[in-house]
RNA sequence: GCGGGAGUAACUCAGUGGUAGAGUUCCUGCCUUCCAAGCAGGGUGUCGCGGGUUCGAAUCCCGUCUCCCGCUCCA
């Protein structure tokens, strides 16, 4: 991504141009809601299509299906969303901050996993304070005193309770581990915690809580008694981990949209709106196989809505509620898994890169194992440097096995596949690359986005590849003289069957030339007064401005070349003819 | 939900109590006009909504709605 793109420009290019508009904008815009205009419904078909061709046509090892938005409620019992898809958050009662409980406690690693011994010792000396004996199990290099509070009374400094950071150095000497200020030194096997107290005296007691300043451990809880000399170390039930702060309770959210299936609310049963169009590829893995005839590995695609009541949605069409799928589920046999994993991600990489994007600002990304879904064996998101950072387009995971055994558990159905050739029967592995459709619309966007001087002038100008720019081709009248027009709309009538095509004769020819590349078109057909005597036309190239005549029957055949890649002369015509 | 920001023309925004503006865009006309040309015209607004204060409110007060950003999440 270039430097000078912000969102802003795209959202108000979109708005202008007819790309995307707030849904229900009329009444003030739904929150995380958008609809694509003229142009964006252009642009979304062709990627859908490119999906489609790259998946389905040239490949005889997948085909497509669209399985219905509303599926069976035992679907997603089976599925494990109504699980997992539920979650319990917390919020911080400082800071506000809101965390999934599980992030913060179940799938934590105890930042203190053991101590050696109960802290039992600890000396003060002159104007220090030493707490010894905490032994931490932590790989990073830096963790953080998050709080530390007086819990009785006493004349501890204030200037305690701000957050320090701690960094781990090598000790000064193992046998008497060293400690400075507030700074924490691993110390052998275990860890030395000095303070320095400006103003201390015993009888007073002070509470410290640890953190990882990854968040990827539980915070630790520590209470030094100086009046007892007694250290008393517990793990908190949770704190926050941006703030140390206290958290409510935890509350349930279901990220899925429910709604009710029959005319009464009452008498209706529950269905939900499916978040992912994968289980619709599952639950018809028999049908596609029975049908078809095809044997394993064998793909089924699906292109089609997808619904997750986010808690935050944003960055444009980024994440919203409501977005489109385009998933494929490619089941293999056990064990061939992995390798039919890596070969996924390269293709799928590769597709992007195919689109036109910038190899520069796409990138893979593994899962670590503690973020992998439910369901998830391996995953590798693919990448896109968006105006907001790296963010995902596409995310392709070994589901394994589960998802055709939860389903043969929880219908009863057998859904093991019989392998004619090596006659054994056994339930697939599923390897499934699943992308966004609308993300991949945004991020071609941004990476077709430029801003250029011509002539001493800018333009703005999207370079989108000819297969996926809403419109192929503009035809302009040189002007408005009624000459003109005749030729111009039988050229505009003879390729618009063949092409996106569009007509524009208002305004200057700079402008309307100007209005085609700030949406992309790549080629212009323009019809000036010499195409009158020759019947040629002149075509011209958006990236290069160059500019080539052909008669007019030409046309349709040069435009397709020229669409298929075929490259484009290099002068400039109007600039030889005009001087 | 919490915090922050913002709602005025199609877009970007100015406008701190006195006739609602600018630039761009858009439209029409003229011109044998090839990269946002020129000239001449033109259009647009419940100033987010509802109350209140005031002779008078885009402006001040109260309420309310919506959007954007962050937290969160993940395609």
């Amino acid at each position: 991504m270039a430097a000078n793109i912000n969102m802003e420009k795209i959202v108000s290019l979109c708005k202008r141009r007819g790309f995307v508009f707030p849904s229900s904008e009329i009444y003030g815009g739904l929150g995380s809601c958008w609809d694509y205009g003229p142009m964006g419904v252009e642009l979304k078909r062709n990627v859908r299509d490119a999906w489609w061709k790259a998946i389905v046509q040239e490949r005889d090892d997948v085909v497509g299906i669209d399985s219905s938005i509303m599926m069976h409620p035992d679907v997603w019992k089976a599925s494990g969303h109504i699980d997992s898809f539920t979650d319990p958050l917390v919020e911080c009662k400082r800071c506000h901050s809101r965390f999934r409980l599980d992030e913060i406690a179940g799938s934590t690693r105890k930042l203190l996993h053991s101590l050696d011994k109960p802290i039992s010792w600890f000396s003060s000396s002159g104007d220090q304070l030493f707490v010894q004996g905490l032994t931490i199990d932590a790989p990073s290099s830096a963790i953080t005193l998050k709080q530390a509070e007086l819990t009785s009374s006493g004349r501890l400094n204030q200037s305690l309770s701000k957050e320090i950071l701690l960094e781990a150095v090598k000790p000064a000497s193992k046998k008497y581990p060293l400690f400075v200020g507030s700074q924490l030194y691993p110390g052998g096997k275990g860890y030395v915690v000095g303070f320095k107290v400006v103003e201390g005296r015993l009888g007073a007691s002070i509470k410290l809580v640890f953190d990882d300043i990854h968040g990827i451990f539980e915070p630790v809880e520590i209470v030094v008694d100086f009046a007892n000399m007694q250290v008393t170390q517990t793990v908190p039930k949770h704190y926050c981990p941006s703030c140390g702060g206290e958290l409510t309770e935890p509350r349930m959210f279901n990220l899925m949209f429910k709604t009710f299936m029959g005319p009464v609310e009452e008498e209706a049963s529950t269905v939900y709106l499916r978040p992912e169009t994968a289980q619709g590829m599952f639950v018809n893995f028999e049908n596609v196989v029975t049908t078809t005839r095809k044997k394993l590995p064998l793909g089924i695609a699906q292109i089609g809505k997808s619904f997750r009541n986010e808690i935050t949605p944003g960055n444009f069409i980024f994440r919203t509620r409501e977005f489109e799928h385009m998933e494929l589920e490619y089941f293999v046999k056990p064990g061939t898994d992995e390798a039919w994993f890596d070969y996924w991600v390269k293709e799928r990489f590769e597709w992007y890169i195919k689109l036109g994007m910038k190899k520069e600002n796409l990138r893979l990304c593994q899962h670590g194992k503690d973020e992998l879904a439910h369901y998830a064996k391996d995953c590798y998101d693919i990448e896109y440097l968006f105006p907001m950072g790296w963010s995902e387009l596409e995310g392709i995971a070994n589901r394994s096995d589960y998802d055709l055994t939860q389903h043969a558990k929880h219908s009863g159905k057998d859904l093991s596949y019989f392998d004619g050739e090596s006659g054994e029967r056994y339930i697939p592995y599923v390897i499934e690359p699943s992308a966004g459709v609308d993300r991949t619309v945004l991020a071609l966007l941004i990476d077709a986005y430029s801003e250029e001087e011509v002539e001493g002038e800018k333009r703005a100008v999207l370079h989108l590849q000819p297969s996926l720019a809403p419109m192929k081709v503009a035809v302009l009248p040189l002007s408005r003289n009624e000459k003109l027009a005749p030729l111009s709309k039988e050229v505009y009538k003879q390729l618009c069957p063949n092409f996106m095509t569009c007509y524009d004769d208002s305004q200057s020819i700079g402008r309307r030339y100007r209005r085609q590349d700030e949406i992309g078109t790549p080629f212009c057909v323009t019809i000036d007064f010499e195409s009158l005597e020759d019947n040629q036309a002149t075509i011209r190239d958006r990236d290069s401005l160059a500019q080539i005549r052909v008669p007019v029957e030409e046309l349709e055949r040069t435009l397709r070349a020229k669409l298929n890649g075929e490259p484009f002369e290099k002068t400039p015509l109007w600039a030889t003819r005009q001087k």
